[in-house]
DNA sequence: CAAGATAATGATAATCGTTCTCGCTCAATT
DNA sequence: AATTGAGCGAGAACGATTATCATTATCTTG
């Protein structure tokens, strides 16, 4: 039996992602797709990509991280009610580099930016609305 | 026997650090000191402090999450290599906020600000040096 | 084409940080 | 002194991630 390309597959489901996902949901998308690969694999094929910098991880503040690919590079305004990331239309740290000033020599390589805040949908709402996760921090 | 004040005790100790620090390594550092205090009131504490506001955390890309005093409001340099964390002499976030435009309304009440890269230790050493831990990503 | 070497795979166990549970203690109140 | 309630520590439970290992596909070499 041939044996499937789980490189590729991985990048083409990430491809599709609007929103940053975890490796365990990955996981379950694959599967649900029919897909016959292991959770193993799919942490090993993430790291991979990782160490070649094809990848966005963001540590959420509970623990958990979130890929995304590296060539959208984008960064997201994370609603704390209702876990939505809203993603900016353009990364400004090409501008803010200049503006910087570190108190020694560092070579930045790669950043995060995250924006934590209430999205226009539960601004309005009151607390403690319906069965939703645990917010946020 | 008179119950000690971990609440003061936790906030005294996260003002000495010069970096971030675990829930685990602030655990750790308690217990040196001769305090007997359960990990769960660790815990306990930080999730309190940071409901109030009184707390930075630091979601690190491998899952680990570091604590700070949001009165300070630092961010950091992050090497890569040595996971020696420097800290910014200033937040840039009031400067840059006027700059950002959001795809639709949103609320900030926090951010995170993480730069990766190399300090200027670890910028002319060769790779694998040494028994140190794993590089982040 | 055969045979051995090599690398990738999936199931599962192990690890690690965090949260939950529960019986206990202390302190305030009556 | 008795009652109540909040805070506590130890350890279990949980979830995400990593390590292990036997198996299998692919590659190499003859």
């Amino acid at each position: 039996m041939a044996r499937p390309d789980h490189r590729r597959l991985i990048l083409e489901t990430l491809q599709k992602q609007e929103q940053p996902i975890s490796a365990q949901a990955l996981f379950a998308q694959l599967r649900q797709q029919g897909q016959t690969i292991g959770l193993a694999t799919v942490y090993r094929i993430l790291s991979h990509l990782r160490q070649e910098g094809l990848l966005c991880c963001h540590g959420q503040p509970e623990g958990e991280i979130l890929y995304s690919l590296a060539e959208h590079h984008y960064h997201y305004l994370t609603c704390i009610r209702c876990r939505r990331m809203i993603r900016l239309p353009a990364c400004p740290w090409q501008e803010w580099e200049k503006t910087l000033k570190f108190p020694e020599p560092f070579q930045v390589l790669y950043h995060e930016l995250q924006l934590f805040g209430l999205c226009h949908l539960c601004q309005g709402l009151p607390k403690e609305v319906g069965g939703s996760k645990t917010p946020l921090q």
